[in-house]
DNA sequence: TACTAATAGTTAGTATAACAACAATATACC
DNA sequence: GGTATATTGTTGTTATACTAACTATTAGTA
């Protein structure tokens, strides 16, 4: 029944991330997958905090600390937004850029790895699951993310 | 298809885990979530710390400091184990049973609350899931303990 | 017996998660 | 214009995750 559910989506999200925290570092890269997590959102072009933030979802002193890391290994710069003197705007730099060349084929790979044996009809079953229990602790931020997964999934497929 | 499921999955992880701090801290327990977990495990008995390892799935040096926090807040003990000098036998004081028959039922609430609209056949699906990607990752441990929980939920069912 | 390997647990270092408190700036409202 | 409020981002603290290195003890083996 619903006995535990928590402890298995807890341990399964560990054992992902440390996958492919191995996949990264044999392929040679001194990247943790939340940062990579962080860079990748940045592909889509530079962001503020605040916008990255909600896309990946963590908070605002994880995201700046992720931030100062990415910036000393020089993957990514924050500029001054002229607009608005409190923001700025994070962009990748070539290295960062060169680096997502490098590992999206690798992260790729590991997703089709971990998908193997399951389908579609499984993804759906899994994001409605997801879905459900955080919808059901009312957790509105959370909620509007996964439904924003489940559209732009849509459209990918 | 396949398309970020790891995202999914630990957004739901952390979102759950939040939930859960969020209820154990209203309902008046100085508790974190993962100290319950291992605080609920030695309800079964005393164990060592290689066996509450096992059991919650965390590292050994993770459970040391859990049990360390446990311990200062006098809710277990270390006792020596006499076979084997290296081992620790720990288990709950009376203030842990106490605090444990209190949260107890919080947290049967939560998880009734948190599995709402969602039947047993979702728990198969989800499990499946879960296990299928554990498994394609051939992290042999995770897998097996995913097969533990899904016997102990057959015994529960 | 002596040597080697395995096991149980701890300590140290770095990264992330969550929360609280804070500074700086922008917006809303009177 | 001036004040209250909201937004953006940072800093500090505690707890957990993971890796590596380490001590102490036990088991296996030549």
């Amino acid at each position: 029944m619903q006995n535990k559910y928590g402890f298995l989506i807890e341990v399964a999200s560990r054992q992902i991330k440390q996958a492919l925290q191995r996949k990264l570092q044999l392929s040679g890269a001194d990247l943790t997958v939340d940062q990579w997590v962080v860079l990748d959102q940045l592909s889509e072009g530079p962001k503020s905090q605040v916008a990255v933030v909600e896309a990946v979802y963590k908070d605002p002193p994880t995201v700046t600390r992720i931030i100062d890391l990415l910036g000393q290994k020089g993957l990514v710069v924050r500029k001054a937004d002229p607009n608005d003197r409190r923001k700025f705007s994070v962009g990748l730099t070539a290295e960062g850029e060169a680096l997502i060349s490098q590992l999206r084929p690798v992260v790729d790979d590991f997703r089709n790895q971990g998908w193997e044996g399951l389908n579609e009809e499984d993804y759906v079953h899994l994001h409605r699951i997801m879905t459900k229990i955080v919808h059901n602790f009312e957790i509105a931020s959370a909620a509007t993310l996964m439904d924003a997964t489940a559209i732009s999934n849509d459209k990918a497929a």
